[in-house]
RNA sequence: AGGGCUAUCGCCAAACGGUAAGGCAACGGACUCUGACUCCGUCAUUUCAAGGUUCGAAUCCUUGUAGCCCUGCCA
């Protein structure tokens, strides 16, 4: 056991601070999305990071729905994204909050915002309230209506709550700078007007609360004490801070933000993948092309790759692209000890062992993962005729070269040496059949030590293999130019996707949804979870995680 | 002089005035029933730049430079 001195991040050293200072007793906290669409490894990153803190500090932690803005809000999100949770690992146990539940609360509180006189009535209308914001170099100037009585914005408030008005004919406004120079804390709106229906409300209301007004009011609520989010609200802290000292929560949460995780290579933003989902180029918010927290899953991803993941990137300040090779380094690690490594072949060749008896089967014991003994074994029938993989013959071989080719000797992978010995091309100069010599000496296991063979290569028994359509897909990006372009649009390599027809080994047939086995050299495949009930077989769809394997240069 | 934030290896990221951790990637080499894995080795005399303070600076001060965010009745 070798143990790791892991030094702490920025946000438990100001966790460490508060608790020692005895501003907290405890930490609280929470991830809160609004449901609106499918979460994304970036998410994962936020979801861990909250979930983790609470955890490490014997505290708790909830999940809460920023659901505010009915327009954009729909319950097969809620769903979606409670699933992508719990998968991932956090829980939070029994505390599933909507921030819609809070709606009277948050009535309350703006009510007595306007009798402290902190909050107006503003009858401007969206143009109008835009110019009098001023601009990022020049101060705004007041409203006409700020200076309204506390007991005419109390009836004005009532008023847009019962629905006298129409949407976006008067807004509640927090009374605070219009000289600020930043500009969150112009008088914002706290309260707008929208007659429209709320999947958890339904019809209950016809205003709602503005993010920055009814979030702090949330995490008060709830007894958070540390409200986690990303850089863009840095700004907003002020009013965040302004919203819970007016009404005057005894010990007030703390907001601390940190980067979001990037990846480079990939493409993120929902403005993008819905374009990608809506054009058909892929199948829905869990194609595996994407990086969504289904995407992945259906790709063959863990939760404990995942968490690996966020592990490794750390957590900053600063905004960071993180390189994708680390997110298959995670995987790859993860499935390494705990998944069956199995074979198949996906652009085939024949291979025909000229001394090995015709007709003849033997049943050759094969580990499923050689450095995990628990995961057990299974027998592969080995016979005269196999299937190889086309890239594993050259007939003109490169240096270092270590495959098949004429006069080579390579391993069949759990069973015998195999020497090249002549090959067959078709009329268009193909090759469509390599000729080996086998030696009996060298099966696999057996201890031979007479001489060694550089290469090891897949096959599978020609008249025992599974015929399979495999689909390998890639991320959608252009390696040379990124994935965006200075005008919006998308470098996307529009063969992402290859359908394959390829050859697995016998035990393939009994492969369950979400077993992912490793497949060639450092290329991972696992089966396609999409439509698959628990124990439901799938070789149709099977995903490439990476194929990077790179003859030498030279 | 609009405000806020950030600058440490190709990519993440520690270091909190005491003489630049670690991981990914890459590159050598050993091993090999997967060119994987594993193992060994290499990879920042220097921290955006220029000055200054100090016995001592990535860390403090000055002045620049670059990147990200902010002018929704989105979150």
């Amino acid at each position: 056991m070798e143990k790791e001195v892991v030094s702490k991040n920025f946000i438990e050293i100001e966790i460490d601070k508060d608790l020692s200072e005895g501003v907290y007793n405890t930490v609280h906290t929470r991830f809160p999305p609004e449901p609106n669409g499918y979460l994304h490894i970036g998410h994962a990153k936020s979801i861990l990071l909250n979930y983790g803190l609470a955890k490490k500090y014997n505290g708790k932690f909830n999940m809460r729905f920023d659901d505010t803005n009915p327009t954009k809000e729909r319950v097969e999100f809620v769903e979606a994204i409670k699933r992508d949770i719990q998968w991932l690992g956090a829980d939070w146990e029994d505390r599933l909050f909507f921030a819609s539940d809070y709606f009277e609360q948050m009535y309350e509180a703006a009510v007595k915002l306007i009798q402290k006189g902190k909050a107006f009535v503003c009858d401007l209308t969206a143009e109008e309230m835009r110019a009098y914001r001023g601009t990022l170099t020049e101060p705004g100037k007041n409203s006409p209506y700020r200076d309204r009585s506390v007991e005419e914005n109390l009836t004005l408030f009532e008023n847009m709550k019962n629905g006298k008005y129409k949407d976006g004919e008067k807004v509640l406004r927090a009374k605070i700078d219009m000289a600020s120079p930043n500009m969150n804390m112009r008088d914002p709106v706290i309260y707008r007007v929208a007659h429209m229906s709320h999947h958890n409300t339904g019809d209950t209301w016809c205003i709602y609360p503005m993010y920055d007004f009814a979030h702090p009011i949330e995490d008060a609520i709830e007894g958070i004490t540390h409200s986690i989010c990303t850089l863009e609200f840095e700004d907003h802290r002020p009013l965040y801070d302004w919203v819970v000292k007016e009404l005057e929560y005894p010990n007030p949460p703390r907001q601390i933000e940190f980067a979001k995780l990037y990846l480079t290579n990939v493409v993120t933003g929902k403005r993008y993948i819905k374009q990608l989902v809506e054009q058909g180029i892929v199948d829905g918010w869990d194609d595996p092309r994407l990086v969504s927290i289904a995407a992945l899953r259906r790709r063959g991803f863990t939760p404990e790759s995942l968490q690996m993941f966020v592990e490794l990137c750390g957590v900053a300040k600063g905004q960071s692209s993180v390189d994708y090779a680390m997110l298959e380094y995670c995987i790859r690690e993860d499935l390494k000890m705990k998944r069956s490594r199995m074979m198949a072949v996906l652009d085939p060749i024949k291979l025909v062992i000229d001394n090995y008896p015709e007709g003849e089967v033997e049943y050759l014991e094969a580990a499923n993962n050689l450095e995990n003994e628990e995961l057990g074994s299974r027998q592969i029938p080995f016979c005269r005729e196999l299937y190889i993989e086309r890239e594993d013959f050259m007939e003109e071989p490169p240096k270092k070269y270590f495959r098949l080719f004429p006069g080579n000797e390579v391993r069949l992978m759990h069973a015998y040496f195999v020497k090249c010995e002549s090959f067959v091309k078709d009329e268009n100069g193909n090759v469509i059949e390599v000729h080996c010599t086998y030696d009996k000496e060298t099966k696999a296991g057996s201890g031979f030590t007479g001489r060694k063979v550089k290469g090891t290569i897949h096959w599978v028994p020609a008249p025992y293999a599974v015929e399979a359509e495999v689909r390998l897909y890639e991320n959608l990006i252009d390696e040379e130019k990124g994935v965006y372009n200075e005008d919006g649009s998308m470098n996307i390599n529009p063969d992402s996707l290859k359908v394959v027809k390829g050859k697995l080994e016998p035990a393939l047939q009994g492969a369950k949804a979400y077993e992912s086995f490793q497949f060639v050299r450092n290329g991972f495949f696992c089966v396609d979870a999409k439509d698959s009930k628990e124990d439901e077989l799938v070789f149709n769809r099977i995903v490439s995680l990476k194929s990077s394997f790179k003859l030498p240069k030279n």
